[in-house]
This record gives C-alpha cells, structure tokens and sequence, in this order.
DNA sequence: TGTACATCAGTGAACGCGCGTTCACTGATGTAC
DNA sequence: TGTACATCAGTGAACGCGCGTTCACTGATGTAC
C-alpha cells in the first residue's frame, strides 16, 4: 500500500483527474454549471477538452463527482476537528464552536459552490437523493461535535443537538451567503460571522 | 388615470410583458438563468422569440427587471400583511409570526428562483448592488412587522428587531430550501417550518 | 360614418457563434524476452 | 542492459446542435380628414 506501489502513469491520471476537479469548483462556483464551459475547466487545469472526457463521461457526471467529493470533504474535516477539540479546552463555549464550524471553509468561493450544489439539488431529484446522504452525514459530525464540546464544557442546551446543529449551520451559510452578496473583506466577514454565531449560540444555551 | 384611458394597444402589450415575466419565473426557477432558454419562456408564454426581444433587450436584463419585480412584491406583501396583523389579534404570539411569514410564497417554484436570485447577486456585484436596495427595503419591512407584532403583543425579544428578523428570515429561507432539496409535499412542509420557526421565535421571545 | 394612411406589437426565418461531445492520433510509460 | 511491441493518457481537429439575437414582414389598432 505503499505510494510507491502505485506506477507514475496511475499517479498522473490520479493527479490530472484532481487538477481537472479543483478547476471545475472554481469554475462552478464562478458561473454557475450551466455558464461553466468544459473549455474553461480544462484551460483553468491547463489541459485539453479531450482529457476531460478520458476522465469523466460527461459535464453533468463530473459536476455529481465533485459535489460528492465536497461533501466528503466536509465530513473528514469535522471528524478531524472533533479530535482537536477535545484537547482544547481553553476558550470560551462561544468561541469553541465558532472555531469549530469554520472547517466550512469561509471563502466566498466554498460559499458560491455550495450555494450551486444546494440549487442543483432542488431541481434535480435524482442528484438530491445521492447528495442528500451526504449532508446527513455532515450533519451526523456536526451533532457529534456540539455534543462534544457541549459535555467538554459542561453546558446545556434548550433544544436537541440535532435541532441546534441544524440553526448554528443555518446561521452559518446565511451568513456566508449574505456576506458573498455584500462582497465583505475577510476581515469584516470573519467579523460579521462571528458577531451572528455568537448571537444564535447564547440564545441556544441555558443560562 | 382611469384603467380605460389605457389604449388596448397598451394594455395588450403589458399584458405580453406580464406573461413572458411569469413564465421567465417558472423557468429560471426549474432550470436556471444559465439553462433556461429564451425559445422555453417563451413558448411557456404562448408567443414566439421576437415578442421576448420586442420587449426586453436580452435574458439578462430580463432576469434584472424579474427580480426587482419579485423583491417589490415581497415589500407589498409584508406590508400590506401588517395591516392585518395590526387588527388580528388572538392568535399566540408564535402563529402570528408564522402566519405574517408565510407572505413570502412557500411553494417550491418560489424557493427555487429566490435561490437562483441569490446566487446571481453573489457572482454579479452590479446586480447585487441593485438587488441589496430592495433586499434592504425587504428587510426593514419585515423588522417593523416584527415591532407590531411585539408591540401588540407586548412582548420582549432577546435581540434587537433586525437581528430577529435577520435569524428568522434565515431559518425561514433555510428551511424552504431544505424543504425543495427533500421534495417535502405542502403539508409537511408547512409543518416542518411551523416546527423549526417556533423553535427559534420561542428562544428569541424573553419568558 | 367611411376611407386612406401610419404605427408598431408580435411573427418566424435566418445568422453565426460557442458549446458538449467524439475520435483518430501521438508519444511517453510499461512489459516481455 | 537493450530491443521490440503494447498500452493508454492526453491532444486537437472536427461535428452538429441549440442557443441568443436580428430583422424584414404582417396585420390589427389608431389617427386624420
């Protein structure tokens, strides 16, 4: 199981399909799927349109490929951020779980792709079905971590953590989006995000 | 200013503008600015090409004047919704937030171009300075129904009214979102958004 | 009222461009002996 | 190690389709006398 197992040829296809998929998020999240061209994803990855389709059957499968992959992501990101967190135990609780949810990945572009796939998912509902298993295994983690943390910290919460993970993450794309639209400084954004989680996570705790 | 004086002529001409406007909306919001043809308005529309260019002077500019319109209706509605609510007063203080809510279209058609809108606005920063003027407008409305509705009912918030309203047009939006992914029938979605909005309209209100 | 002309909303054919997709190819990598 | 052949990832030209947009037109409505 070693890298070096793994022929350079394989390495290549491997690192070109990665290439080819990191483009197309930015194309994606930029335009939208129907304004992304396949000629732009691959100018972008510095590849030709034939070596789109020798790795991917066709706009709409990479599109379902890249929003899997995102969603995975997401998943380990808040697994690996669960682990942290429990040896952290200094801040205070609001602090902790904004810490916590910036995993998200706070660009204006994570919010313009997300803000896509979401769109996709509601018109499509094939996609939304296969997509769907994925949020929910996001929302598993992010439960988990409120969980976490709550019992870290000794807090208690007015509703059920998966309600409470449901609003915090809410408040968090609002936030995202909404911050996109006003095309904030990450200064002012970071700001903005943190002054709205703030407000949701005090009213979410029993004083 | 009689609704005669109007010349048929004129009349029939708002009348095509209107139509083309209506199915622009069913469109956009099935597939998107991007994959929404303007051959496909229009025969949603009952006319042909040239009456869209005889009147618009392209898709974009289109979709501009559509969601200004859209956004100008959401200010009518509220308003006009407060002048109800000011004279209803039976209901608890939760269903009277709910019911003023629901001006805003709860089908899934309605979510689905809100969210087309939005994810212009974050890609296009002329559009969304236009746009922001009457999401403003939107929500300063919503904050002044939210001040009737504490004030008739003498109640205390947590937070201050646009910070309320800002959460709960959030959980509002988030919630017909996640209703559209799910492809929820009307009935479970109103009742999912009844649950989720009492949730938070019950943390906001001081006990 | 009737006639002759003007206007212009909506028609539908046409244009040309850019797109998604295909495919015969090339040359670097892998394999066999 | 060296040679001959096989593989196949990525190339780039080509195809054909559907799109946004244009424009000469038609016929219903409006105006002048």
């Amino acid at each position: 199981m070693n890298e070096s197992q793994v022929s350079p040829k394989v390495r290549g296809r491997e690192a070109t399909r990665a290439k080819l998929l990191d483009a197309a998020g930015e194309v994606f999240a930029e335009v939208g799927l129907g304004e992304a061209s396949v000629e732009r994803i691959c100018e972008r990855a510095g590849f030709t349109r034939g070596a789109f389709y020798s790795n991917f059957a066709s706009k709409d499968e990479m599109f379902i490929e890249l929003a899997t992959l995102v969603a995975r992501e997401r998943v380990d990101a808040v697994r690996s951020r669960i682990d942290e967190i429990a040896i952290d135990c200094d801040a205070t609780d609001v602090t902790v779980i904004i810490r916590a949810l910036d995993v998200f990945g706070d660009d204006r572009a994570s919010a313009m792709l997300m803000s896509e796939i979401t769109i996709h998912a509601m018109r499509d509902a094939d996609f939304a079905a296969a997509y769907s298993v994925q949020i929910d295994a996001v929302t598993a983690e992010v439960v988990q971590l409120i969980d976490e943390i709550v019992e870290a910290k000794g807090l208690r919460l007015k509703l059920p953590a998966d309600d409470a993970a449901r609003i915090i993450v809410g408040v968090w794309s609002d936030s995202s989006v909404r911050a996109a639209i006003a095309n904030l400084e990450p200064e002012q954004l970071a700001a903005q995000r943190t002054r709205e989680l703030s407000q949701i996570v005090d009213l979410l705790i029993v004083r």
